[in-house]
RNA sequence: GGGCGCGUGGCGCAAUGGCAGCGCAGUUGACUUUUAAUCAAUUGGUUGCAGGUUCGAGUCCUGCCGCGCUCACCA
């Protein structure tokens, strides 16, 4: 339950005595007829065509605005004060004369009764002040929400030239991701990151429905996971005694579609993988994937490439973005070379003369490019998790289409197809030992993967063993075998290309962010660890639900390194004190509260300086019981 | 999970082991064109939690909690 706090304190009195005048905190209705930035607008293009009489007077149409928002800058003064109030379309200010707006309503402004972070509806006509802002003239003010927790104090100077200086910035990261709220409320650039976003996912579904494809929505809580490496969160179903998954891909539902006769179909939604957190990874995230018949890789890197020219251009009005501080061209054609090409180009070696792990790990030893390197992993992930992951990933700023993975690393993929066999020999094993999948690059980050779908039921079959035979002792539970997938591709599935993003990181790119919780509302956190004031609240709580009247207390006994619970309540009219208890320790404290409920004997209040710490909690019960 | 760093009034920050301070916000008063308004006075902190060393701990040590960066993990 919640405990004011000083500040808190003093907007609560204010909201009594607002009250107490007869005022509503809270209204239902609101009669705003302009947002502030239509108002302003309003406003500027009556004065532009205002005519000059003959007398040299302006004579703008009056425009009559009923504005409302929060109040976030206030002045107030002797006989004439300025707020500044912000709606979702901008700030306006109010320009407050005691003529205008009436002795009783000043009286609100010049003591504060209204205070910054309240909600305000002003009625007037706009105007300029003579330092030249463009405010509303208010004849009327009316409170339409009051704030009781005043957000943190942030100050803006507008300089000459538009920017904007702030001072005593919210930048706590903690606070401001615990209290997304507060955070949106006081930074105005936070606020412009979720609007990218929103623009960012509906560019993404414009295309994709431009291109033809239907947009569909497949099982979070799947019986079994797949379609990507990746540990599931696990839940359970009680009704059905059954174990579910959140899902960690939709590739396999996607593809079932397909062999339903959809040609092309795409989802977005919210994938949830239980592995670590990163500044690109968070447990949940939102994916994009789609799958497209008669196509392959070739025309799924088409797509990727105009795919993102386009929303780039949608949501940042060009198709060329700056990101920390690199510019970064996102039209098409994008570079495409293969990890092969790309290990020769950046790397200058060829690693199809080292094909075997053990081959491999001993060349790259002998470059001094084994740091970090597992020699025990497999030829594949070498290339793609070592090569790749750790000596390419981060060098490809520009848009790069990496492709050919090879083919342990991509069970979802269709080997490789050449016009010809090739006559050489490593030529030959390369293509065997390759598939067509790509993944791209922009910014030194991964952002997305695609393949050229298999759909050959029985070379699926054998993957999957693949996989499970290659990776069962370090997958904590292996990949499971989809036997319906399976039997769907037996079905005939048709020949397609299928593509998978991570959107979050899509829109760190076009909103300049380096960590993924800054394009969430919601990063994730750990639950905080309970402090003072929850305990007392919960205490509070407890009371208050129970139908006792008090107040719980508690303070320490410096001397006696003591703490006393005080328990005062009216009509019990005791003041009970525990001694040698838990000096505050919230654990303890917390056993406390749950030792309410338990069945309990009576202990006198001496006995309690005599008995240990974990018996205050017994005392503490008995005390309740006594009130009861 | 490992390494490094951080945690001090509502917010932003100080404090060679020696009286816990400053700015903003708040409170009271003054001010009829301010805009980080200004001026005068003023309230508010058991320094994340628990131990330890010390005559003395915000500061040093140990453990815990939380956050950030980084490494590992993420076919």
């Amino acid at each position: 339950m919640w405990q004011p706090s000083k500040l808190e304190l003093e907007r609560l009195e204010k909201a009594e005595r607002l009250q107490d005048q007869g005022l509503e905190l809270y209204p239902a209705r609101i009669t705003r007829s302009h947002r502030i930035a239509d108002a302003i607008a309003l406003f500027l293009r009556a004065e532009a065509e205002a005519q000059v009489d003959d007398d040299g007077e302006h004579n703008a149409e009056v425009i009559e605005v009923t504005v409302a928002g929060r109040i976030r800058r206030l002045n107030p003064k002797g006989k004439v004060s300025f707020a500044h109030i912000e709606d979702e379309s901008g700030r306006v200010q109010l320009f407050l004369r005691v003529n205008a707006i009436g002795d009783e309503d000043y009286e609100l402004i010049r003591h504060k009764l209204i205070d910054v972070d309240d909600f305000v509806e002003a009625s007037g006509p706009m105007m300029r002040t003579r330092t030249g802002e463009v405010s509303v003239n208010a004849a009327e003010i009316r409170l339409i929400s009051k704030a009781l927790t005043p957000l943190p104090v942030v100050k803006q100077q507008r300089q000459a030239d538009g920017t904007i200086i702030e001072y005593g910035e919210f930048k706590d990261t903690e606070s401001r991701y615990r209290q997304r709220y507060a955070d949106l409320a006081v930074n105005k650039r936070v606020r412009d990151i979720f609007v990218k976003r929103a623009r960012t996912i509906k560019a993404l579904r414009d295309f994709l429905d431009g291109e033809g494809m239907l947009e569909v929505e497949t099982p979070v809580l799947q019986p079994l996971y797949g379609g990507a490496a990746a540990r599931p969160f696990t839940t359970h179903h009680n009704q059905l005694h059954e174990d579910l998954y959140l899902r960690i891909s939709f590739e396999l539902y996607l593809k079932r579609l397909l062999v339903g006769g959809y040609d092309a179909v795409y989802e977005i939604g919210r994938d949830f993988r239980n592995e670590g957190v990163s500044y690109k990874h968070n447990t949940e995230f939102t994916m994009l994937e789609f799958y497209k018949a008669y196509i392959d890789y070739n025309g799924v890197m088409d797509i990727t490439e105009r795919m993102f020219a386009y929303t780039a251009e949608q949501v940042t009005g060009s198709s060329e973005i700056v990101y920390q501080g690199a510019l970064i061209d996102l039209a098409p054609p994008w570079k495409r070379v293969s990890i092969r090409e790309a290990a020769q180009e950046l790397l200058g070696f060829d690693y199809m003369d080292y094909p075997t792990g053990e081959a491999l790990y001993t060349y790259l030893h002998s470059r001094g490019l084994a740091e970090g390197l597992d020699r025990d992993d497999t030829w594949g992930r070498m290339i793609v998790e070592h090569i790749l992951g750790n000596h390419i990933e981060h060098r490809l700023i520009q848009p790069t289409i990496i492709k050919d993975y090879p083919r342990d690393m991509s069970p979802f993929a269709k080997r490789i197809h050449g016009d010809d066999a090739p006559a050489d020999e490593k030529e030959r094993r390369y293509i065997e030992s390759h598939t067509e999948r790509f993944e791209f690059f922009i910014a030194g980050m991964e952002m997305g993967n695609a393949f050229t779908e298999l759909n050959d039921p029985r070379d699926q079959q054998e993957r999957f063993v693949e996989m499970k035979r290659l990776y069962a002792e370090e997958a904590d539970e292996t990949t499971p075998l989809d036997e319906d997938y399976l039997r769907a591709m037996r079905y005939g599935m048709p020949p397609n290309g299928g593509f998978g993003s991570g959107v979050d990181r899509m829109v760190m790119l076009l909103t300049d962010q380096t960590s993924i919780r800054d394009v969430l509302l919601y990063p994730h956190l750990r639950s905080q660890q309970l402090t003072e004031a929850d305990l007392r609240g919960q205490f509070m709580l407890d009371a208050a639900v129970r139908g006792f009247e008090y107040r719980l207390d508690y303070k320490l006994d410096g001397s006696k390194r003591q703490i006393a619970l005080l328990l005062p309540a009216p009509n019990v009219g005791v003041e009970f004190r525990l001694a040698n208890a838990l000096a505050g320790s919230l654990a303890q404290l917390q056993n406390l509260r749950a030792a309410f409920d338990g069945d309990l004997h009576v202990l006198t209040e001496e006995a309690l300086y005599a008995i240990g710490d974990d018996l205050i909690a017994v005392a503490a019960a008995d005390f309740w019981r006594s009130l009861r």
